[in-house]
Order: structure tokens, then C-alpha cells, then sequence
DNA sequence: ATTGCCATGTAACAAGTTACATGATTGT
DNA sequence: ACAATCATGTAACTTGTTACATGGCAAT
């Protein structure tokens, strides 16, 4: 849990966090850019416009590679996979020491400074974020459940390629109850009031 | 939880969600730049190269002030205040939606290509992380009967200026838990091999 | 001796966001 | 009609990190 060593031997250049991120990505299951981006929303909240680029220099280094698939009524799409350069730089990278987190939330920055204003707009702030990761969650729940009907005993096998999403998925959907369960108490103690 | 209102009326120009922290956390308390480094570290991690220039220029706008404290073998420091021109804001603020919460978390990165190596590297992970967020929950819960000491009751009270900060604690040590529960989960899972 | 804490600041760089650009299809 | 989804990309900008700079005191 130290920071990250730059220039790293294995990565030569401008290799980040991202950067691996795709690389893990695209080694579990072929993917384009655009599902990329979806895929990583659970960890790594990334742009379009971040990725794209990122994914032209990593087929440069030669770490994936890409076919076209035409699609009818779509635009075509680049289909990346990891080549056996990515593959090795992944393998290596998992054995150096992961950066610290990184969490920014506004959301508590409001909390902060709630004594300024109203309990009531403390409730308000509150609910919303209960919706908001009720909402998450609804959604986390469903993902687990389309994981477990598609692989079922693969998603406990820890050589599987799906192992590790599975693990992340059930670790987001115990912080967003976790998260659900603090706004609750937060709200007792707004009662009062 | 929409994204940011940009040039926002009360902003006039450039006031991003940082600002708002170091706003929200002089509001409380005055502090030095770093000070508000170490209090920000609960929910917003910032350098104070990041810092110093941006307390300058809400310095510039009028929202904080400043006297120097002369010290005995120590730098002299800069103790921030919040001016009622930056209470106004952070007030008007806080009735803005909050931006969504941004995660970045290398570890989960590794996590997801684990498959690729070795369980024995998984276990090294999980057994980091646990000592990394042990440390933290200890330190956390230091803090946390710190201020259970020094202002009781008041932690309970909304109209507070301590009552953020408290609750924010308190939430982060219920999720620094709760990762813990989840690697010990795991290394369930990875048992077996 | 060397690391770590206190305390502030700037410069160069990397990472991430917003806006611009295109365009068909499906659903409300 | 209007928004959302699929699909890729670039340009301009903001935000955040690393490195440079200074310097005394305390602890190991």
C-alpha cells in the first residue's frame, strides 16, 4: 500500500493505473472501448475520452490488439484483446505494491459543514444518498445475480477469470449497505432535532 | 447526486469541490494550510501543494482570512479564518446536489487480474490490505474517543460545528470494518486451493 | 547520521473532465 | 419531438501529483 514506483521497468513509459486497469479488463473477456468503460465503472470511474486514447497507446506498446466488428445500424466497433506482452506486465505489475486509495466525495464535504444550515436539509442530503445507493445497490444485486446464473461454481474458483470481478461486486454491494445503514443512524440522530 | 453546477452563480469563478472543503473545515475550526492538510485527509486527500495555493486565493476572494502565529523554533503559520463572505457561500452551497463520489483503488485492479498468478499473491494482498485498514481503524478510533472526550455530548448535536466531522469518523470506521469482514470473505474463498 | 515532524511555497508534469464532433436506432 | 443507447474520437481545460526549495528541532 505504498505509492507507485514511475518508470518501472516492465512498463518503459507512462504506464498508470488506468492503464493496468484496461489491461485486467481486457484479460478476463475481449472487450471494446465503450464496454470497457461500463465494466469499469465498479472500480475505476473512467471517461470515454480518457480511454480511447489510452487504448491506441497500449495497442502502440503492443499490450492488446484489436479487430473491427461491423455491426448493422451501429457504428463498428474495435474489439480489443491482451496479447501475451500485456499478459506479462500484468503478472508483473500484480506483484509490486498496490497505491494507496483514493476516495473524493462531496457529499461528506456537506455533511461537514451541515451545522451552518438546517436539519432539514440534513435529512434531505441524507435521503438522497439513501436513494441513491439503494439505487446502486438494486443494480449491484442484479449483476451478482446474471454472474451467478452465467458461471456459478467459476465465480469461486479463484484461477477463473471471472473470480475477481465476483469478489469486487460483493465487496461494493457490502459498502453500499454499509453506507445505507450510516445514513439510518445519521438520521436518529437528526430526530431529536 | 448530479454532477457539478460549473460557474455556479455564488462561485463567480473557479470555485471547485476542494475549495468547499477547506471552506467547510475552517468553518469549524481555524486552521493552518497544514492542518487543514492532515483534518482533509479523513474524506478528501489533497497535497499541500495543492493546498497552500488555493487557501491563497480564497484569501484573494474574501472568503478566508489569515494572521500569523509566531513560533519558537517552528515556521511561523498562517491561521486561517472563515469571513462571512465565505460562510455565505459555503451556506448557499451546501443547498447545491452533491457531486457523485469518485473511488480509485489500485488494489481492486489487482484483485481482478488475480487469476492470472498465483493464490499465495492473493493472500499477500488480502493480508496487506487487512494490515493496511487495521492501521487505519486504529488510529480512526483513537481520534474518534478523542473527541468523544473533549466534547461529548456536543458530537450529537446537529447545530454543532464538531457533528460533521464526527459522523464522517464514525462512517469511515464502520466501512474500514466492513473491508475488513470482506478480505477475511475471501481469503475464505481462497482457501480451499 | 538519518529519518520524521513542523511549516510554507513554486514549477513541471500527469491524470481526469468537459465540450466538440458524428450519426443511426430504439423507446417515451 | 426528444432523450437514451451504441460507438469512437479530439481539443481545451481543470485538477491533482511529484519534485524542487528551505530550515530548525526531536527522536532513534
Amino acid at each position: 500500500m505504498k505509492r507507485e514506483v514511475k518508470n518501472c521497468i516492465f512498463a518503459e513509459i507512462e504506464m498508470n493505473s488506468l492503464a493496468y486497469a484496461l489491461l485486467a479488463m481486457v484479460a478476463r473477456k475481449d472487450c471494446s472501448g465503450y464496454e470497457l468503460v461500463q465494466l469499469l465503472e465498479l472500480f475505476w470511474q473512467a471517461k470515454h475520452s480518457q480511454v480511447y486514447p489510452l487504448l491506441a497507446k497500449l495497442e502502440q506498446k503492443q499490450y492488446v490488439a484489436h479487430r473491427l466488428v461491423k455491426q448493422n445500424g451501429r457504428p463498428d466497433k474495435k474489439i480489443y484483446r491482451l496479447t501475451e506482452q500485456g499478459r506479462e506486465i500484468l503478472s508483473a505489475w500484480i506483484h509490486e505494491e498496490p497505491a494507496v486509495p483514493v476516495v473524493r466525495d462531496e457529499f461528506l464535504t456537506k455533511i461537514y459543514a451541515i451545522w451552518l444550515t438546517s436539519t432539514k436539509r440534513a435529512r434531505e442530503l441524507l435521503h438522497e444518498r439513501i436513494q441513491y445507493f439503494t439505487d446502486m445497490l438494486t443494480d449491484r444485486l442484479l449483476k451478482i445475480r446474471e454472474m451467478e446464473e452465467r458461471w456459478s461454481d467459476d465465480l469461486y474458483d479463484p484461477h477463473s477469470p471471472q473470480f475477481g470481478r465476483y469478489m469486487i461486486l460483493q465487496r461494493k454491494t457490502r459498502l453500499e449497505q454499509e453506507e445505507i445503514n450510516w445514513c439510518h443512524w445519521v438520521l436518529e440522530r437528526l430526530k431529536k432535532d
